[in-house]
RNA sequence: GGGUGAUUAGCUCAGUUGGCUAGAGCACUUCUCUUACAAAGAAGGGGUCACUGGUUCGAGUCCAGUAUCACCCACCA
C-alpha cells in the first residue's frame, strides 16, 4: 500500500488540486447538465488592493453554499468580479502616482489619470483573484465581471436612461455633504457622525426696531452666521411671539434679516430661537425653501470663506471661526459660550470634516410618483420575497427605506464612469441630452458642438446594479439565474449595498436580485479590535494560508459564530482547525493503508454485520438528516460542529478502533466516504486530495452529496447495544484511572446483565477482544456472576450492564465509601426531581407521550443504578 | 435622541422546534510516544446560563423590565 506522510502538508497539495478543479471545468455551469439551478453573485471586493481577512471570511460562506449545491447535482455559478470603486480607488491611486512619479492627477490630466487609473486597477484584479483561487473559491473565472467592462456598465446606464425618462432622475441645486478634501459631493450613508466636544455659542442680534434690545441666538457653527438669512423660533413660544414678524440685524455683515415662525425649532433646545442659513445647514436650507428666503453661499467647495463673507473672504472656517468669535466679544455680542458635546459630520473615506453646501448636482427621487424605489423595496421585504439572515436585520432595513431621502448620484471625482448627458454649447447647461451614445447633434438647436457631463457615478450607483448586470452580460445567465438565490455580505454593507441592489435590481428588471440575503459579521483580532491598518493588526489571508493552510483557515473563518456575529480570529484558533483537517488526514491515511480497502458509495444489508456497523451507520444516518436540515436553515457553523462530532468523535474514538479487531471494510469505506463528500464543501482541499489517493476516477466536487439512509429500523436495529459497550470501556478505564493502576497491570472483570442483547456479547469473541483492547487492560473477563465477594471489587453501572472490577484488595474502601455516598445523594436529588415531575397531573397530562415515556424511562434505569450502589456501598462497610 | 446585538466554564464561543443531570475548542490536573494521528490518545476538575419578574407541566431558549459592554442610525441649532 501507499506510503503516506504521517503528517497532512497543504501546501504541497492546495495548488495541485486547484489547477485540477479549473481543468475538470465543473466551475463553469455550462459543463453541468441539471434542470435545478443555484446562483451566488459574489460581491466584488474593491479593485485597488489585496484581499483581506473579512473578504475570505464572506467567500467561504459562498464557497461552501456553492459547493454543497453543486453536489446535490445544481448546475451552479458563482459568479466572480470586481469594483471599480470610485472615491477610494482615486484616492489610492493619487497616492501612489504621487509617490511613485512625484505628480498630481491634475499634473497629468483626467483621460491620461483615467487610463492609468484603469491599468492599475487591472493589475490589482488579476492579483486578487489568484487570491480568491488560494482560498479555494469554485468560482466561474470564465465569467469574471468588472463593473467597467463595456457590457456590465452600458447595462447599468441603461438603467439612469430609463430612470430618467420615467421622472426619477433629477438635477439641481440642493444641500448636500460636501467633502473638501475629497472635493466631491457625498450621498447621506458616505458621511459618518462622529461625537465631539464643541462649543455652543450664545450671540446675540439687535432688533431692528429696538436698538436696545437683541435676540439670542445658539450655535456650535458662528462663522456660518455670515450667511444667516433668518432667525426661527417655534410659533408656540410665547417669548418671543410678539417679535415674529420683526427684522434682527445680523452682526458683522450689516443686514436686516427676518424673524420667523417655524415649529421645527425645539423650545427646549439653547435659547429656542435659531440662525437660519440655507446654504450650509440640511435643516436650515429646508426652512429657507418652505419660507422662500434667501440663499448666500459663505462657504467654497475648499472650505473657504466666498466673496460673500466680506472681510473674511478668503479664510478658512476654522480662521473665520476665531476671528468671528473674537469681533463679536469686541462688539459685545456674544453672551457666553457653553461647552457643548455634539456629533460632527464627516466624510467616510478620509475623516476630514463634511461641510454641508448647496451646490447643483444630479438625484434619484426614491419617492417618485411614478415609481417609488424605497417603497417598492421595502414592500419586497415585508413581503419576504427575499429572506434575511440574520432576520433581525429586516426591521432595520425596512426603517431605514422609510427614512431614505433623495440620493445624489453625482460625483465630481475623475475615477469612474461619467454620466451619460450631453450639453450644446449653444443651449448652455440647462438643456441637457441624456443618451448613452454622442448625439451627433443638437435636438434643440441643431448645433454640433456636444460636450459630455463631467460628473461621474457614486460607486453604488453601478455596484448596486450587480445582481442584474453581471448576468446581463453572458449569454442566458440572466434568464437562466436571475433573481440569484443567496447574496453575502458583511453587515457594514446593509445600507451601502444590499439596500440599492435591492431598489435598483427591483426597478431594473421588475424582480428582487435574491432569495436570501446573509449577513456575516465582522473579523476581529484576538482582543476583539477592528483589523485596520494603523492598528497594524492585520491577518493576510495567504501568510495563514502558508502557515495552516486553506481549509485551516476556512473552517476557522466559519465555526464558533453564527449568522452576522462578529467572530475573533487568532493563530491559535487557526491551529485547531490544522489540528483537524490532520486527524482526517490520519483517519483516511489508517483506512487507505488497511487490506482491501476501498470507498464504497452504496452498501447492501449483507454488508452490514457487526453492531458497530449498525451503531454508526445509525448515527451517520443522523447526521446527513441534521445536516441537511441546518443547511436549510443555513445555520452553517453548526453543521461543520456535528460534523466534527461525528468525525472526531463516534468514527476515529470509536469505529475505527472497533475496526482494528472486527474487520468489516465495506462499511469503513463506506462511512469514510461520506466524511470526504459531507466535509467537501467546508474543506475542499483536503477532502479531494484524500479522494484522489483512494480513487482515481472522477472529482469529488462533482460527486453526488449523501443522502439519509432509508429509516430502516430492521436493518440498522441493534445499534444501541454498541453505546451500552462503550459505557463498559470507559468505565473500566475510569476505574483504572480513579485507582492508579497501571495500564501494563492486568485485571480482571466481571459483567453482569439481564439485558437482551448482552447475549449476543457473551457470544462475540470480537467484542471480548475489543474490551481487552480498547486500552483497558482486561485480562479475564467472566459474565453474569451475582454473588461477588464486594471487598474484592469495585462496582460500577456503565449503560444497561453492571461491571465488577477486580482490584484485588487494592481497593481503598475509604475513597469508595465517599465517592459511592455522594453518588447515592446525587442520584438521590435527581430521582426525587424526576419522579415529582412524573407525578405531578399536570405535566403527565399536558407533556407529549414521548417526553413522558422518556422520563420513566430514565426514572427505571436511575432507581436500579440506585440500587445497585447501596448494595454496593453497604458491602463496603 | 432612536435602534440592534451581546452577557453561558479561567479565556474564546456554540446551543436547531422550549423537553433527560447545559456543550466545544483553548487553558488546567493525572497518565500514556499503544503499528492512523504527541498537530495524538485515556481519565478528570471547572457553570445559580448577567439580574428581577412573568408565561408554561417544563425556560439558557419565549415575554416584560433592569444593569453593563459593544455597535449602528440621527437635520438637538
Amino acid at each position: 500500500m501507499k506510503e503516506l506522510p504521517k503528517i497532512y502538508q497543504p501546501q504541497e497539495v492546495e495548488n495541485e488540486i486547484y489547477a485540477r478543479w479549473e481543468q475538470g471545468g465543473f466551475f463553469n455551469p455550462d459543463n453541468i447538465n441539471s434542470e435545478e439551478k443555484y446562483c451566488n453573485i459574489l460581491p466584488p471586493p474593491n479593485a485597488n488592493g489585496e484581499l483581506h481577512i473579512g473578504h475570505a471570511s464572506g467567500y467561504t460562506v459562498m464557497d461552501i453554499f456553492g459547493r454543497y449545491h453543486r453536489m446535490k447535482g445544481e448546475k451552479t455559478l458563482l459568479l466572480p468580479g470586481k469594483d471599480h470603486a470610485g472615491i477610494q480607488t482615486q484616492v489610492v491611486f493619487e497616492k501612489k502616482l504621487k509617490t511613485k512619479t512625484g505628480k498630481t492627477r491634475q499634473e497629468i490630466g483626467r483621460q491620461e489619470f483615467y487610463k492609468k487609473t484603469y491599468e492599475f486597477c487591472l493589475d490589482r484584479a488579476d492579483y486578487m483573484r489568484s487570491q480568491e483561487k488560494k482560498i479555494g473559491i469554485s468560482a466561474d473565472w470564465s465569467r469574471e465581471k468588472f463593473t467597467l467592462d463595456p457590457d456590465v456598465l452600458k447595462s447599468a446606464l441603461e438603467t439612469f436612461v430609463k430612470m430618467h425618462e420615467d421622472g426619477l432622475i433629477y438635477k439641481g441645486k440642493r444641500i448636500i455633504n460636501w467633502c473638501p478634501r475629497c472635493a466631491t459631493a457625498l450621498s447621506d450613508v458616505e458621511v459618518l457622525h462622529k461625537d465631539s466636544p464643541g462649543k455652543l455659542y450664545f450671540i446675540k442680534y439687535p432688533l431692528e426696531n429696538l436698538q436696545a434690545n437683541f435676540i439670542t441666538v445658539a450655535t456650535t457653527r458662528p462663522e456660518t452666521m455670515l450667511g444667516d438669512t433668518a432667525i426661527a423660533v417655534n410659533p408656540k413660544d410665547v417669548r418671543f411671539a410678539k417679535l415674529v414678524g420683526e427684522n434682527a440685524i445680523l452682526p458683522l455683515q450689516n443686514r436686516p434679516i427676518p424673524i420667523i415662525a417655524d415649529q421645527r425649532i425645539d423650545l427646549a433646545f439653547g435659547t429656542g430661537a435659531v440662525k437660519i442659513t440655507p446654504a450650509h445647514d440640511p435643516l436650515d436650507w429646508q426652512i429657507g425653501k418652505d419660507h422662500k428666503l434667501e440663499e448666500i453661499q459663505i462657504i467654497d467647495e475648499k472650505a473657504l470663506i466666498t466673496e460673500f463673507g466680506g472681510k473674511y473672504a478668503g479664510m478658512t472656517t476654522h480662521e473665520a471661526r476665531q476671528e468671528i468669535v473674537s469681533d463679536l466679544e469686541k462688539l459685545g455680542l456674544l453672551e457666553k459660550i457653553e461647552e457643548f458635546s455634539h456629533a460632527v459630520s464627516i466624510c467616510e473615506r478620509c475623516k476630514t470634516t463634511i461641510e454641508p453646501l448647496t451646490s447643483k448636482q444630479w438625484f434619484i427621487n426614491v419617492d417618485a410618483e411614478n415609481y417609488s424605489l424605497k417603497e417598492q423595496a421595502k414592500k419586497a421585504i415585508e413581503e419576504n420575497l427575499i429572506e434575511i439572515f440574520p432576520s433581525n436585520l429586516k426591521k432595520i432595513l425596512i426603517d431605514w427605506f422609510g427614512n431614505m431621502r433623495d440620493w445624489c448620484i453625482s460625483r465630481q471625482i475623475w475615477w469612474g464612469p461619467q454620466f451619460p448627458v450631453w450639453y450644446c454649447d449653444k443651449c448652455g447647461q440647462e438643456k441637457y441630452i441624456v443618451s448613452l451614445e454622442k448625439p451627433t447633434s443638437c435636438p434643440h438647436c441643431g448645433g454640433k458642438n456636444l460636450t459630455q457631463d463631467e460628473n461621474t457615478f457614486d460607486t453604488w450607483f453601478t455596484s448596486g446594479q450587480w445582481a442584474h448586470t453581471t448576468l446581463k452580460s453572458h449569454g442566458n445567465d440572466f434568464e437562466d439565474f436571475y433573481p440569484s438565490d443567496m447574496m453575502v455580505m458583511g453587515r457594514d454593507l446593509l445600507f451601502f449595498w444590499s439596500s440599492r441592489m435591492i431598489m435598483m435590481s427591483l426597478y431594473a428588471t421588475g424582480k428582487v436580485p435574491f432569495n436570501n440575503l446573509f449577513f456575516t459579521g465582522l473579523v476581529l483580532d484576538k482582543e476583539g479590535h477592528k483589523f485596520s491598518k494603523s492598528r497594524g493588526n492585520g491577518i493576510d489571508p495567504l501568510t495563514v494560508i502558508d502557515k495552516f493552510g486553506a481549509d485551516a483557515l476556512r473552517m476557522s473563518l466559519i465555526m464558533d459564530s453564527a449568522p452576522g456575529q462578529n467572530s475573533r480570529l487568532y493563530e491559535e484558533k487557526i491551529e485547531t482547525f490544522r489540528n483537524f483537517a490532520n486527524k482526517l488526514w490520519n483517519i483516511s491515511r489508517y483506512c487507505l493503508t488497511q487490506e482491501g480497502f476501498e470507498l464504497v458509495e452504496k452498501i447492501s444489508e449483507e454488508e452490514i454485520k457487526t453492531p458497530a456497523d449498525k451503531w454508526i451507520l445509525y448515527k451517520l444516518h443522523l447526521l446527513i438528516e441534521d445536516t441537511e436540515r441546518l443547511f436549510n436553515g443555513k445555520q452553517i457553523s453548526v453543521v461543520a460542529d456535528v460534523l466534527k462530532t461525528f468525525t472526531w468523535n463516534d468514527f476515529a474514538d470509536w469505529y475505527v478502533e472497533f475496526n482494528k479487531i472486527e474487520k468489516s471494510q465495506k462499511v469503513l469505506g463506506y462511512v469514510l466516504d461520506k466524511i470526504l463528500r459531507l466535509w467537501h464543501p467546508f474543506m475542499p482541499f483536503i477532502t479531494e486530495h484524500i479522494w484522489t489517493l483512494a480513487q482515481q476516477e472522477k472529482l469529488l466536487m462533482i460527486s453526488t452529496w449523501p443522502t439519509s439512509l432509508s429509516n430502516n429500523a430492521t436493518l440498522l436495529d441493534g445499534w444501541q447495544y454498541v453505546e451500552n459497550f462503550k459505557a463498559v470501556i470507559t468505565t473500566i478505564r475510569n476505574v483504572r484511572t480513579e485507582n492508579k493502576i497501571e495500564l501494563d497491570k492486568k485485571i480482571s472483570i466481571v459483567i453482569n446483565s439481564d439485558n437482551k442483547d448482552f447475549s449476543n456479547m457473551i457470544k462475540s469473541e470480537f467484542q471480548e477482544e475489543i474490551i481487552k483492547h480498547l486500552k483497558t487492560g482486561a485480562d479475564l473477563i467472566s459474565y453474569n456472576q451475582p454473588e461477588l465477594e464486594l471487598g474484592n471489587y469495585i462496582k460500577r453501572t456503565a449503560g444497561a450492564y453492571t461491571i465488577f472490577v477486580n482490584l484485588e484488595g487494592a481497593i481503598d474502601t475509604e475513597k469508595e465509601k465517599i465517592k459511592a455516598e455522594k453518588e447515592i445523594a446525587n442520584l438521590e436529588n435527581f430521582i426525587a426531581g424526576l419522579s415529582g415531575r412524573l407525578s405531578n397531573q399536570e405535566f403527565v397530562s399536558k407533556a407529549p407521550a414521548q417526553v413522558i415515556n422518556q422520563q420513566k424511562e430514565t426514572l427505571a434505569k436511575k432507581q436500579a443504578e440506585l440500587a445497585e450502589l447501596k448494595k454496593h456501598l453497604e458491602s463496603l462497610s
